[in-house]
DNA sequence: TTAGTAATTGGTTAAATTGCCAAATAAGCA
DNA sequence: TGCTTATTTGGCAATTTAACCAATTACTAA
C-alpha cells in the first residue's frame, strides 16, 4: 500500500527538499527574473562562494535549474516556468498561520 | 537587500521543509481524502507510532494540519485546501527531469 | 607563459533530522 | 480502582545538512 507509492513520494520529497532553504528560495526568486552567474548570486546572498555553488548544485540535481558555462562564468537559469505559481499554497499556509496566531492573541488578551 | 527578504524566505522554507519528507507527503495525500487518526496513518505507513506522531507534529508546527482530540484518539486534517494544486509544479520538475534523462540516454546509445 | 578571476570540490565541524525504544499521559471500560 | 488503548515525549544513535577554509580546475588577458 504505502510501499507502492513510495518511489513517487520520494521523488516529490526530493524536489521539495531542494527548495526548502532560504538561500535556495532566494536563488529561485532571482532566477525568475532572468539568468544569473554564481558571482552575482554570491554577492546578493552574502555567504561564501563555495556555499552558493553547493546550493546551486542541489537545485541542479533536483532538476530545478540548469547551468551554462560562458567564458569565465557559469550562468544558471530555471528549468521550469511554474515556480511562481508554486508559492500560492505556501503563502496560504502562512496566512492561515498568521490568522490563527492573531486569534490566539485575541483570546489571550481578553 | 537579501537581509530584508530573509524573514519571508525563512517562513516559506519552513513550510516547504515540513512537506519535504515522503512520510509527510503521504500523510498530506491521505488527509486530502478526509481526516485521519494517528493509528490509521501509522498502520498505513508502517513505522513506529512515535515516528508518525513526530511527523504530524512537524506538519502541525508548520501550519499545514490541525488536530482534534475526540475520546481516545486524535484526528488530524489539512488546514489549507490547496495542497493538491501545489504539486503541479513539483510534477513538472519531475517530468522535465525524466525528459532530460531520456535525452542523455539516447545520445549515449548512439 | 604567467597572473588573475570564476567556480567547483575536498575536508572539517556544528547542528538538525530521523527513527527506534521506553516511559509518561490521557481516555475508556470492566 | 485497575487494565487497555491511543498518543505524545524523553533519550539515544546514525545520518544528513550547512557553512567555512583551502586547494583545484577552467578560462581570460597581459
Amino acid at each position: 500500500m504505502y510501499q507502492q507509492r513510495k518511489k513517487h513520494l520520494d521523488a516529490r520529497a526530493k524536489v521539495l527538499k531542494a527548495m526548502a532553504h532560504p538561500s535556495r528560495l532566494f536563488i529561485i526568486e532571482e532566477l525568475e527574473k532572468g539568468e544569473c552567474c554564481v558571482c552575482d548570486l554570491t554577492e546578493m546572498i552574502g555567504v561564501d562562494v563555495s556555499t552558493v555553488s553547493r546550493h546551486l548544485s542541489v537545485l541542479k540535481q533536483a532538476g530545478i535549474v540548469t547551468d551554462d558555462k560562458r567564458g569565465n562564468q557559469v550562468f544558471y537559469r530555471l528549468r521550469v516556468p511554474c515556480i511562481l505559481n508554486f508559492f500560492g499554497c505556501v503563502e496560504s499556509v502562512l496566512t492561515s498561520q498568521a490568522q490563527e496566531h492573531a486569534a490566539i492573541l485575541a483570546v489571550a488578551g481578553k
